[in-house]
DNA sequence: GTCTATAGTGAGATAGAC
DNA sequence: GTCTATCTCACTATAGAC
């Protein structure tokens, strides 16, 4: 991984690996300063406040995974490739960073901490998410068009590739118990992109194919 | 939905809300009192501190899940009938209560709250969450060894299991974005029942089987 | 079994020197 | 751009009256 350009990448850097572990109400931003080597008050320089530092933590690492699955999305094969492309560079991506799967995770069912808040900060984040849950829904509206995957609810398909993909690799140390070791390892992720792309290509095909 | 017995019922009541909305973090006891109608102190009484209170919070949540879960795998039918009525069974036990599936997602990814202590407490509810995994692993091997299912990953496919099921019921604003509807809606639940009993039943299938 | 009062700690945030 | 000092507030938890 690069180093941090700036004061700024390094409060970033550190405050999305205590956010990934602990969440935005389980990280005080004095441990995130020390970790940045930097006193309390300095991340203020840099951020109007913790609400806005978590948001740019978010955002970095959904524009992160929105570019690799669009690049996937995007090249010249058939839908069930693309699938089954797009599925091994989503895994690829979440077990190269540790932290992603589980700031996409806690993206996706902690927003009710800012219940409250007016929080403008989340606009550009929330439409980020919405372009890449928008964008895997349209390519599965081609495939079923094309006669190639079954005529599947969309939505529902994509919350279980959300939770077959992004959940996995947020489940720590239970979901190191459930698959009898690490998650990361080299074995264990090309196990965990097989295992995937099968149980969607046999449960999403039009008609059996082959093996 | 039964009104509760006792104080320290209520008390969980709220509490298991309350921790199933914002987490263990994100939650204060202040908070809980008030929603229970007594004054913070009084949470003492019932319990020796905050952690002991989202122990057994998190315990009930889980050997409520196991008791529905256990009762329909040991039923007599085949290891496809088994698994199509399991999946029914969770979500229709996911839809029932939905703090569950909150609570189930957090119970699996949320342990680093807890990193520096000692806590003793959790031992009994560790122990009911892998007596789930394990039974739902060993339930899965029996269909493999009869030939019903594909020789998958066991714990690889438990992964997926509990992504399509328990991260769906637990993905809130989002998840109802992605769907375009609510998640609990009679209709909703039922067409999440079909599409993940059609995944799977193709997707673990040994042979392409009966439309 | 519930209350008031309070201890003791740490949170997020601000002011202003350097 | 980083610091020290400080403000205000909320938190978990305890003590002890009723």
């Amino acid at each position: 991984m690069n180093a941090p350009a700036s004061s700024r990448d390094k409060i970033l850097d550190v405050a999305e690996a205590l956010f990934a572990r602990r969440g935005y109400a389980g990280v005080g931003l004095r441990e995130v300063a020390d970790a940045a080597g930097l006193g309390k008050s300095s991340l203020f320089h840099h951020f109007r406040g913790k609400t806005e530092l978590y948001c740019e933590v978010q955002t970095r690492v959904l524009e992160r995974f929105r570019d690799r699955l669009e690049s996937v999305l995007a090249e010249p094969h058939s839908p069930m490739r693309r699938l089954e492309r797009a599925i091994e560079e989503m895994i690829d991506g979440l077990a190269e960073q540790p932290t992603t799967a589980r700031l996409l995770l806690r993206s996706l069912f902690e927003d009710d901490n800012f219940e409250g808040k007016d929080l403008p900060e989340f606009e550009h984040t929330d439409k980020v998410l919405a372009g890449i849950i928008g964008r895997v829904g349209a390519f599965l509206e081609e495939g079923i068009a094309e006669g190639v995957f079954r005529p599947v609810s969309v939505g529902d398909t994509v919350q279980s590739l959300i939770g077959s993909i992004v959940y996995h690799f947020a489940s720590a140390d239970v979901g190191e118990g459930i698959v009898g070791g690490p998650l990361f390892s080299a074995e264990s992720v090309a196990r965990r992109r097989r295992e995937v792309v099968e149980l969607f290509r046999h449960g999403l095909a039009a008609r059996p194919g082959p093996a």
